[in-house]
DNA sequence: CCGATGACCAAAC
DNA sequence: TGTTTGGCCATCG
């Protein structure tokens, strides 16, 4: 059972509705780490919960991280696609579109 | 307690 | 547009 801020991170990703993606710049500031941004992603790295849909976590890039990158970067696009997750064609999500605003 | 590391972010070149 | 530099927060040795 890892560090309540944890818990919070987790609880803020599970809240996120499907066909949308967060960045981790906007969990950490739900977190109240505006500027964790790496703490949250530490806390993704040991989010070996299950109940986590860390795949609907991407950096402000876009982009997938380096961790999906390593079973296949196409995984995390192909999942994301199928929850409805708009992607451009440099193949970054389309935060402007499926961003989570927080709702 | 201090130093190093990491699924990052923003600004600068 | 893509790459590089510095800084942020938390965890581990």
């Amino acid at each position: 059972m890892p560090s309540p801020l944890y818990e919070r991170i987790y609880a803020i990703v599970r809240k996120i509705p499907a066909g949308r993606v967060a960045t981790y710049g906007q969990i950490a500031f739900l977190a109240g780490l505006p500027r964790g941004a790496r703490t949250v992603g530490f806390a993704m790295a040991a989010c070996r919960d299950g109940t986590v849909p860390c795949h609907r976590v991407v950096n402000r890039l876009g982009g997938t991280c380096a961790a999906f990158d390593a079973w296949g970067p196409d995984f995390q696009r192909a999942l994301l696609e199928e929850e409805g997750v708009r992607f451009d064609e440099a193949g970054r999500a389309d935060l402007a579109a499926s961003g989570w605003d927080g709702t």
